[in-house]
Order: structure tokens, then C-alpha cells, then sequence
DNA sequence: CATATATATGAATATATGTTCATATAATGA
DNA sequence: TCATTATATGAACATATATTCATATATATG
């Protein structure tokens, strides 16, 4: 039986073929570990959806309290406190008590940096700035 | 009747309490366009998962085939294809066709600025490389 | 202490989305 | 031209997720 340039990988699982076994070693020995990748994944999900992301882009430039950004985005304040929670939860925001208001504020350097790269991405900002 | 310092913006809507009203107005102005929130958004989506990201950062140091990209993430080839097609309409990769076989490249460096951006973020990256 | 205000949270619902399955298209080779 | 291989795509299904509603907590004020 002659070589045949596709493979198998399991007898009776799912045909997977691989035309280029180095290739699939080389993304396979390089590729990150299950956690990092969702790290990453979890970044990237509360910068995807737009409640979020008009949050934190209105953060960037000013503290806000809950009712301010549910104003802002004309959604109720329970649908803000939600997000608020999601995005304490993974880090990307502080929060600040005077009596009983809570202000919001940008948390992490870093994000602030890729939405930056962001913007330049689809063409909104120069590169200085 | 004396001023109350909670305002409700529309009588008979949902009652939004603003008590900020100048940063809720400087938000406003400073927005972005719900059209460019919505760029920001499909490109952060595009990240967001677990399958396209790991497709994505294969792809920052080979290009690959479908079939490659199925047996190193261990899923069906419809559901790479299905991936694929979505990166391609947000302009993330490209291909090139050789006989049979389809080669996805990474097509925007701004996505790997991105990405390298973002594992100095969860610290899996030093700033120089 | 009672009331009002600001925010938080659990449950329910509606919508979005990723994968699979079946099938279609496109290129190659006999 | 017929069969094979690589990829694409539509429909269906299962899961994730954002919002609303009702309610709870926390702080301030009278």
C-alpha cells in the first residue's frame, strides 16, 4: 500500500486529516496553555461588547458613577451595575465610595493601551496621542 | 419647591437618575459613533474566542491549511472554515490558494501589535521581543 | 429608627453565537 | 468525464450572555 499524502490521526474519531504534520507539531508545541489562552479570552470578551466598551472608553476620560453611565448609554442602571461587576471581576475597573455614590474608575494601564492600538487599528487615531 | 439633586431625563421613560449632568453631557460629546463602536467591537469579538484566538496565534508563526488548523485544535474542519470565513470578513487573514489546498496568512499587523499587547497584559510577554 | 437614594444581585427571558451534520463547490488526477 | 480531495456553506441545535424585573444591601438624612 502506497503512501498516502493524507492521514488519519485516530482510527474512529472525527477524520481529522493533516496535510502537513510539521506544521500541526510546530502550533502544537508552541501553542499556549488552555488557562492563558482563556485569559486572554476573557480580555478580549469584555472589550466585545458595546455596553462595555462605551464604558470604558467614557472612563478613559473621567470617573462616573452607575446612574451617570446608565444615563449616558440610556439603559437602566441594574444592566450597568452588571457589567460594572463583570468588568471589577476581571480587574479593568476600580471603584471609589464618597457617601453613596460609587465612582467608577479606568483601572488597568494596559487596556487603556489597546483600545488605543485599537483605534489606530480601524483608522480613528494617529499613532502619537 | 427646592431643587432636587437627582433628575429624571425623560418624564414617562425609564427613570434614569442623573447626578452628573456635566459628565454625562462630556461623555456624550466625546463618544464615538455607534458605527465605529461597532468596528471596535466585531475586531474585539474576532479575539474573544478560544477557537479563533489559538487560530490567530498559529497563524502569527505559520501560514496553515484548514485541515492543519482542524488536527491542532482538534475539531471539525466545518467549524475552522466556518472561523475562517469570519476572520476574512473582518479582514484579520488571507489565503492563498495552492493546487487543492487553501493557506491562511495573517494579513494585519495591527492585530499581532494587538495580541503582543495583550500577553504583556496577563504578563505572558515581556515587553521586548 | 424610618425613609430615601445609590448600587448590587438572582432569576427569567430573549438573543447571539459556535459547532455539527449534510451537502455543495472547486481543483486535481485517472 | 468520473472520482477524490480540500474547503465552503446552510440549517439545526446547544450554549452563552445581556438585559429586565423584582428585590436586597448600604449609606445618608430627618
Amino acid at each position: 500500500m502506497a503512501f498516502k499524502r493524507t492521514q488519519v490521526v485516530e482510527e474512529d474519531e472525527c477524520p481529522v486529516r493533516i496535510i502537513h504534520p510539521d506544521k500541526v507539531a510546530k502550533a502544537q508545541s508552541e501553542a499556549m496553555s488552555e488557562q492563558d489562552v482563556g485569559r486572554l479570552v476573557q480580555t478580549y470578551k469584555a472589550l466585545s461588547d458595546p455596553t462595555r466598551l462605551q464604558i470604558l472608553l467614557a472612563l478613559r476620560r473621567q470617573e462616573m458613577c452607575v446612574c451617570d453611565l446608565a444615563a449616558f448609554l440610556g439603559i437602566s442602571e441594574s444592566a450597568v451595575s452588571h457589567q460594572m461587576r463583570r468588568l471589577r471581576d476581571l480587574a479593568l475597573v476600580k471603584r471609589r465610595r464618597e457617601g453613596q455614590v460609587l465612582y467608577y474608575v479606568f483601572n488597568d494601564h494596559h487596556i487603556g493601551d489597546l483600545i488605543r492600538l485599537s483605534l489606530q487599528h480601524i483608522g480613528l487615531k494617529k499613532t502619537r496621542e
